[in-house]
DNA sequence: CGCAGGCCCTGGTAGC
DNA sequence: TGCTACCAGGGCCTGC
């Protein structure tokens, strides 16, 4: 559930309330949550206590805290990954996966998570870009993002549309609720196929995911439940603004069909039957 | 190489 | 009431 706009609120939390303190202990209570990082939980807490945060970063759905030593804390959310500033004397959640405390004794940053997709790793020399995330595209909000390049390349594949927005090697950050919302607003069926596009219609598109993170991220994220918070524990409200995605059988808002759902990937996708008519050929879902 | 699909997880809920 | 089945889904990995 996590996507670009969640993630930025996270970040955003985070350089209000962790940059420039020093983290004095790390406590990994799940090792699950730290698979990634090869050389095990001990190794990742012995390299990160007594050093310092010096910024929060983010690219697509990846967030890294650079650190003082030139290393970084890399984490991913996954589905239902929380970042908490807690006071150190609050009650531990029921999923909590990594503990960090202060040498200033305020409060803790942790990392919970119910679902256990998402993680952390401690990237050697990753303060400016780890290494494990070079593969991830640049995201739409990035001011190098480039995107002629990226018109370019999803025209140059043989896919459908949507799978090439939730592709983060060719753009990060979008997930499957906002790679609806913008195809909604783009009014693309999802399973039209990138090479029939015009670079017009791509360059109209990536318009509409640019509004649509950026409508996102201005009201904190979309929740539909208490599993995505900021790092305070509140809900973001742009499920309010949402189009489509959840709303099957709801009125399009603006042609008032009733709005389809269809099987994708396993998961599902939401569309306008009249406004995102199915490409010819695409087997119904 | 590009692309498609399986898998990892668990809490909530629908259905029997 | 209590059980089971299913759903949510991002990214890594494998196989074609």
């Amino acid at each position: 559930m996590p996507e670009l706009p969640e993630v930025e609120t996270v970040r955003r939390g985070l350089a209000t309330w962790v940059v420039g303190r020093r983290i004095a202990s790390v406590e990994v209570r799940h090792p699950r949550a730290v698979r990634r990082h090869v050389p095990g939980p001990e190794h990742f807490a012995a390299a990160i206590a007594g050093r310092t945060v010096v910024d929060v970063r983010r690219r697509g759905k990846y967030l890294w805290l650079p650190l003082d030593s030139g290393d970084a804390v890399l984490g991913h959310l996954g589905m239902s990954g929380q970042m908490l500033l807690q006071p150190a004397d609050a009650p531990d959640e029921k999923h909590l996966r990594v503990r960090f405390g202060f040498a200033d004794e305020g409060p803790e940053l942790r990392f919970v998570d119910q679902r256990t997709f998402g993680g952390l790793a401690l990237s050697e020399g990753g303060a400016d870009l780890p290494a494990e995330i070079a593969h991830i595209a640049r995201d739409p909000m990035d001011p190098d993002f480039s995107d002629t390049a990226f018109v370019a390349a999803l025209r140059r594949r043989r896919t459908e549309i949507k799978r090439a927005l939730l592709d983060q090697s060719l753009i990060s950050g979008v997930g499957n609720i906002y790679a609806d919302e913008a195809l909604w607003r783009a009014r693309l069926h999802g399973l039209r196929p990138t090479d029939a596009l015009t670079r017009p219609a791509v360059g109209r598109l990536l318009g509409h995911v640019r509004d649509v993170l950026a409508a996102a991220t201005d009201e904190g994220g979309t929740s539909f439940d208490a599993l995505y918070v900021n790092v305070n524990g509140e809900s973001g409200y742009f499920d309010r603004s949402l189009a489509v995605y959840g709303r099957e059988g709801l009125p399009c808002r603006r042609c008032a069909a009733p709005i389809r759902r269809e099987p994708f990937m396993n998961r599902s996708s939401f569309s306008c039957p009249r406004c995102q008519p199915r490409p010819r050929g695409a087997a119904r879902g």
